[in-house]
DNA sequence: ATTTTTTTCTATAGCTGAATAGAATCTCGT
DNA sequence: ACGAGATTCTATTCAGCTATAGAAAAAAAT
């Protein structure tokens, strides 16, 4: 019934193909929407057999939110540990934002559409996972602000959102459009957070 | 059982309470997470009470994105049919955008976020809506490229998504901090919009 | 080849929620 | 105060969903 010491290469790669499933499921159809039947058939198995990798709905939920999460968040923190001038930063930044829609784009909209229906308890890791990333972002534009890169009329906090935001928003874009070129749209994107739209004075 | 010509005094603000009841119950948790009962109860009624005003639960999440995008829309037509320069344009829209999110942050959240819940029928109405808005905003780069008041290596479609995506993400602060000073807001965002985070040069 | 362990299936319990019908109550003009 | 229409309630149906237990099958180990 319930794994015990799970570690066969079988199992990983099933319970990934899970994670998988689930994420593409809850992107579609939202945390409620999407039966657990839904994702055992779109894994080739019966409803109940989904038991074998998670011990409930939510708890899937939380490693699709966590698996969206991962290597998005370690790149940020690389980045923000770098030495590299804001500029280059901030194109990191986005590169890692929308090249993590173009890859995992179910996952991570799953985290962020869906985090809220996890309980209390679980949501809490996942938090601060969030507000760290945030917190890093925000970090990058105050140090940006002191080493006079960066206007000192912007305000961190609202500058970090306002990344997120954007970066958010052109992802839409990418999920719609699978043939879009995402390194274009990067190019735009950190251009028009350095130089705003209007023309040159 | 069903109204016939329901247009009552008290119809209509009973209708209206229970839009707005199922917008903060939609918002708060989700579609699919929010039972018939749980509004009902938010209004004072009995669960089955409620298809006095709508015929199903979809019927009322369609009403409530509706309701949401209503004067968001209105105005938008209104600000793109004007001969204000650019600038002034980019600020109407950001101020539009925003106090709606302070006003109304439920229903437009509802329709953000579980628009896509809707079936394919419902959901045309809607989608017209929403493309109507991109569209106009859009025309609107498009309109200031060919001016001379907006950049010319800005690409119109990234633009107008780019401002969506800012104004969500910002919307979220909006809804995460009751205090904070909407119109400070609007005038940092439209200034980044417009002369981005460098420094003058 | 037989035993052991892992993986999947069948079947079902138990719950929740959407929707409907018809009765009961309320409201308001007359 | 009466009656017609508007509004709400009660009670129920029906479907779908999560989760569990235990049998079956498949894979690995001996």
């Amino acid at each position: 019934m319930k794994p015990k010491a799970p570690d066969s290469r079988k199992y990983r790669r099933q319970k990934l193909a899970a994670v998988r499933a689930a994420a593409t499921l809850f992107a579609e159809k939202g945390f409620h929407g999407a039966s657990t039947q839904d994702i055992a058939q779109r894994l080739g198995l019966k409803q109940g057999s989904l038991y074998y990798y998670f011990s409930s709905k939510e708890e899937a939920l939380e490693e699709v939110c966590l698996y969206g999460l991962q290597t998005y968040l370690d790149n940020m923190e690389a980045i923000a540990k770098s030495d590299e001038p804001f500029q280059a930063k901030l194109f990191a930044v986005v590169t890692n934002h929308l090249t993590s829609y173009r890859e995992k784009s179910e996952a991570l909209k799953v985290f962020n559409d869906e985090r809220l229906y996890l309980p209390q308890a679980r949501r809490v890791r996942l938090k601060e996972r969030g507000s760290r990333y945030r917190q890093l972002l925000e970090a990058m534009f105050s140090v940006g602000i002191a080493a006079g890169e960066v206007k000192d009329s912007i305000d961190a906090h609202f500058a970090a959102q306002s990344v997120i935001g954007v970066c958010n928003g052109l992802g839409e874009l990418l999920i719609r459009d699978e043939e879009l070129d995402v390194f274009d749209l990067i190019r735009k994107c950190t251009e028009l957070l350095l130089h705003g739209t209007q023309p040159a004075r």
